[in-house]
DNA sequence: ACCTGAACACCGTTCAAGT
DNA sequence: ACCTGAACACCGTTCAAGT
């Protein structure tokens, strides 16, 4: 009778403490909106002492890459599924549009924690596959439409960095509140990304039921 | 023989240190990049206790929006100082992109700060004149572009947001040094910008030597 | 090999007391 | 009216000691 996972108190080896860690994080980053990221609170919750999460990451900072990497591949999953592989690229770059603001809307800390971790120093976080996912999407879609000819003859590269940028900016001012109906208009968000996809989309193809004028 | 400013010791009261302590935020701001913004610090550096700033802010938010705003007006002073009036819509969209993206350069920490204040809860400072200034401007160029015909004719508020979240998104990803040249590109910022205006300026501006294709 | 508890050097904030 | 110093409840991080 030395392991009774429901009545025992628990052992003192806690087995998967760094699994146990990330997941409790990333629970409360779900849970409370605007909570101060704690490495304490985050060992009480998963009812360890203080010190333990340093047997498992070096520093805090380690602990925010990690959430920020696993961030991405659940962005880029959320991208990938939102993608119709029958669709031409505008009706893709669209839904990649509409998967990255609801990705943001549902996961607010999160998407802050992932384009904020380590802000100061240099890290190698950002040369990684992981966190270049997403962006590679878009990347394809993009020369999948030069090829088409339904997007302009550009740098897909540039016209990639263009769209992240714009997707980024969009869904930071969204969850930060920026976007105030009564400054910026109740269309504001469609409004941009029809902006955005006039500046993709060749010539021919632009004027349509795509992107309605709205003057 | 009570107060001499150079010699004599610093007296109890300091005068103005309201305005001293906003003045050795904004300079820590400038100087230090990554620095832990802590309000004992700057109390330590004004050469006053650790709750005199108390008397005048009434907590850390309070100071972090004061300074917020006056990155808004400076923001915007930069923004201004680089439209030529004699200039068309186009080209003043492209001065107040780099300047815009050079102010986020210069000041990193800074603008950062302008857009995380009080990033959880709600508050007025969205609403404020100050914060809407930079991007009132956006609009009226805009809208001056319209009337010129050199910009397409599309909402003109929906165009400002997608402006500037364009240009936030790439001033952030500028600044945390995530448009890696190996990633994406060694024009990746010329060339997002071009796809901007290419969204923005009217069918017959658009292909001539303003945004060069660059396939 | 993994975890604890005390300890250290910090924070933000409050409050009685000083000038 | 403005400022100080001690005090409180927190952090992140380290390290000897425990299992």
């Amino acid at each position: 009778m030395t392991s009774d996972a429901s009545t025992e108190q628990k052992p003192y080896h806690h087995g998967d403490l760094r699994r146990a860690i990330i997941e409790t994080a990333l629970d409360m980053l779900q849970e409370q909106k605007g909570w101060q990221f704690t490495l304490r609170e985050i060992a009480r919750r998963a009812e360890v002492s203080h010190s333990a999460p340093y047997r498992h990451f070096p520093d805090k900072t380690a602990l925010l890459h990690e959430l920020a990497l696993i961030g991405f591949d659940r962005l880029r999953e959320a991208l990938v599924a939102a993608l119709d592989p029958a669709a031409d690229a505008p009706a893709c770059l669209q839904a990649l549009a509409y998967a990255h603001l609801g990705f943001g809307a549902a996961n607010p800390d999160l998407y802050r924690l992932m384009f904020n971790a380590d802000a100061g120093e240099p890290s190698d976080i950002h040369l990684d596959a992981r966190t270049q996912a997403p962006f590679r999407l878009v990347i394809e879609v993009l020369e999948r439409g030069q090829r088409e000819g339904t997007i302009r003859s550009r740098s897909a590269l540039g016209q990639a960095t263009a769209c992240w940028a714009h997707l980024h900016g969009l869904t930071m001012l969204a969850i930060d509140g920026r976007l105030v109906p009564e400054k910026v208009g109740d269309h504001a968000i469609e409004d941009a990304l029809t902006t955005l996809l006039d500046g993709l989309l060749s010539g021919e193809s632009a004027a349509s039921g795509r992107s309605p004028e709205r003057p």
